[in-house]
RNA sequence: CGGGGAGUGGCGCAGUCUGGUAGCGCACCCGGCUGGGGGCCGGGCGGUCGCAGGUUCAAAUCCUGUCUCCCCGACCA
């Protein structure tokens, strides 16, 4: 329950001059988030109801593998990471408390969270665990850009796999790929998850979770059962580069730029010989825990839904991630019939559960519908002095801009709360 | 880190070359009209011109230094 007249939903008729990413221009311009300096950005009450849309969605797909919620802290002790050998990273913060203790801001846990599994994990029994939080990470980025895309300081969602084999690694590892397929299904997006690079993190396997659009950083290559990074692909023996085009049995690969929202790693036990993490099995043999790291980026992942979605009106969510389910345009003064209808549809909808934003503000038209589009909720529904003569709210649906068949007026509470949840049902 | 660009009211900009005491549109406030695609009229509020120093009778404007932001590239655990 949301009115307009009395929340902090700062539009703007122009994006910020020197925005280039359609993404950055229509948050800043759809009043979701606002600029601290660079790289680091403060999400608005609308902005943050979709952040926190895809973190509920993520965190549900991660309670049904078994993982655990927990949170563990950004400010972090130097210690584990001079013992990681990741001290030495230049995006690393580094500070200093008042007694001059070494201490790091956390680019992401898996110090932390190997710390404590050394610590609690004594058996073969208290295997396999999966953990996660959503937490903040920072890193000092050499050139933060593109709004929300590439920036400082953000919440990640990091889980992590505790094995004592690598056969069990597979088997979590399996169990994360079959999570996040079915995050990025909810989600709406259009998504990939090829080879990704192993990079520093160790040698035994990567993927990445990669949306297509047009203010991506990386490049992926596609073909009919084929995906992957661009740099990977280089080093395919089976990929083959033909002047500008890249071809695989046969087939040319098409070429997209796309956003890493996600990404998962096959860690082994570098994490957990460093840190001391180990177990006694059966026959009191110690080993090293076999571990895996998968993170996933929430404000990335609602980035490439405005960046694979928009239109020049505004943003189109998909169901799943949209601030609000339904934007009802009040028109008319407070005191006329048609406003007093409004009224009593927005407390419908309301008393019906129904997610809805309720434009009541005192303004034109047009710039009603025009913040409406902007802000890109799924349903507009439009109540006026025509309503009145027609008998019929005015549904429009966002993406395509499309008219609806309009609601019966008469329609009334849970009556109306069904036909609202019908056309929802209906929606991409 | 290399290359390019930009800092003037909340946002978008002009003014800088040629120094003379800051302006436009939008937004905001007040009053009135209007009321289905950013409407109209009138009246207002709001700016140490990023910062510091210098030149000058006088600096948004010239000089020096510095900070910040954006874009491209490199980087991206």
């Amino acid at each position: 329950m949301t009115r307009l007249s009395e929340y902090l939903l700062p539009t703007e008729r122009e994006a910020p001059a020197d925005a280039e990413a359609i993404s950055h221009k229509l948050m800043v311009r759809a009043g979701l988030i606002r600029q601290m300096a660079a790289g680091l950005w403060t999400w608005l009450p609308a902005g943050w109801r979709v952040h926190q849309k895809v973190v509920q969605l993520i965190r549900e797909e991660m309670d049904a593998i078994g993982g655990q919620e927990m949170l563990m802290p950004v400010l972090q002790p130097a210690e584990p990471w001079r013992k990681t050998g990741r001290l030495e990273i230049e995006e690393l913060f580094k500070l200093q408390d008042r007694k001059g203790s070494e201490l790091v801001l956390a680019m992401t846990h898996e110090e932390a969270v190997t710390v404590h599994v050394a610590q609690t994990v004594r058996s073969y029994r208290d295997l396999p665990l999966i953990l996660y939080h959503f937490q903040v990470k920072e890193r000092d980025e050499p050139r933060p850009r593109a709004g929300v895309l590439r920036t400082r300081e953000f919440v990640m969602k990091d889980s992590y796999s505790f094995d004592r084999d690598p056969e069990g690694l597979e088997e979590r590892y399996a169990l994360h790929v079959g999570a996040y397929d079915r995050i990025m299904e909810r989600t709406g997006l259009r998504f990939y998850r090829v080879e990704g690079d192993v990079g520093m993190m160790g040698g035994l396997g990567a993927h990445e979770y990669m949306a297509p659009c047009a203010a991506g950083e990386d490049e992926i290559l596609l073909g009919t059962d084929y995906a992957a990074n661009l740099e990977i692909a280089g080093r395919d023996p089976e990929v083959e580069q033909v002047g500008e085009d890249y071809m695989r049995d046969g087939e040319r690969l098409t070429r997209e730029s796309a956003i890493e929202i996600g990404n998962i790693f096959k860690l082994g036990t570098r994490y957990s010989e460093a840190l001391g993490a180990t177990f006694l099995d059966e026959q009191d043999q110690e080993h090293p825990i076999w571990m895996a790291s998968y993170g996933l980026g929430p404000a990335r992942i609602v980035a490439a839904a405005i960046e694979q979605f928009a239109d020049e009106h505004g943003i189109s969510w998909p169901k799943a991630l949209a601030p609000f389910a339904v934007h009802l345009v009040a028109l008319g003064q407070p005191g006329t019939p048609e406003r007093e209808a409004a009224d009593r549809i927005y407390e419908d909808l309301g008393a019906g559960g129904v997610d809805v934003v309720y434009d009541d503000r005192d303004r034109a038209a047009g710039e009603k519908f025009a913040d409406a589009e902007l802000l890109g909720c799924p349903l507009r529904l439009t109540v006026g002095r025509r309503t009145l003569e027609s008998g019929e709210i005015e549904v429009q649906v966002r993406r395509g801009r499309e008219q609806a068949p309009g609601l019966p007026l008469s329609a009334q509470g849970a009556d109306l709360v069904r036909m609202v949840d019908e056309l929802w049902q209906s929606l991409p």
